[in-house]
DNA sequence: GCGACAG
DNA sequence: ATCTTGTCGC
């Protein structure tokens, strides 16, 4: 739970937002972010789909597949499948189901509110990303990696960061 | 034909 | 996602 590095990038989109078709448009700036992160993580969680997606080939999959990087997904709201509302304390979860096939979790990462959808991406199971996000639980409702992300991104559009800080590494 | 629909 | 006004529980 201990950022170790950043990379931020502005980048023109070239697709429409459709909903399925989310990382044709995110991730081309996705790569370009990559490309510059010098530490990479061992696994990535986007904010989006894994194969919890109607042709299983969310946002997380399609990345992890195009660069060999094990991903998972984890979304604010579902796009496809049914599931039982899980138990109301952090930590509860249920099973999201396509007719009999299981595509992903959702999993209350906070006491007595709404919970996120998390799914495997590439190169990890239905276990493995439950075990993960799991273990990115903060104070809030969204796992720390995609808050924290999330909160430089935003301080990064209204111009707030020194200049020349837009990748970078902490030190441990 | 009708409803659902990541960010 | 963005914008905007008001409300609710801890």
């Amino acid at each position: 739970m201990q950022p170790v590095g950043w990379s931020l990038v502005k980048a023109e989109t070239h697709f429409p937002y459709v909903p399925g078709y989310l990382a044709f448009r995110e991730v081309p700036a996705l790569k370009e972010a990559w490309s510059r992160l010098t530490t990479k993580p061992d696994v990535l969680v986007v904010d989006g789909h894994g194969v919890a997606h109607p042709r299983r080939l969310g946002i997380a999959t399609h990345f992890g597949v195009e660069t060999g990087q094990p991903s998972m997904g984890c979304a604010k709201k579902l796009l496809t499948g049914k599931y039982n509302e899980p138990g109301l304390l952090v930590g509860d979860h249920s099973p999201i189901m396509a007719g009999a096939e299981q595509i992903g979790y959702a999993f209350r990462s906070k006491s007595k509110t709404a919970p996120v959808f998390v799914s495997p991406g590439h190169l990890l199971g239905m276990e493995n990303s439950l075990q993960i996000i799991r273990q990115c639980i903060g104070k809030y409702r969204i796992p720390e990696p995609t808050r924290l992300a999330h909160e430089l991104v935003n301080r990064f559009r209204r111009g707030e960061l020194p200049e020349g800080m837009t990748y970078g590494t902490f030190t441990l």
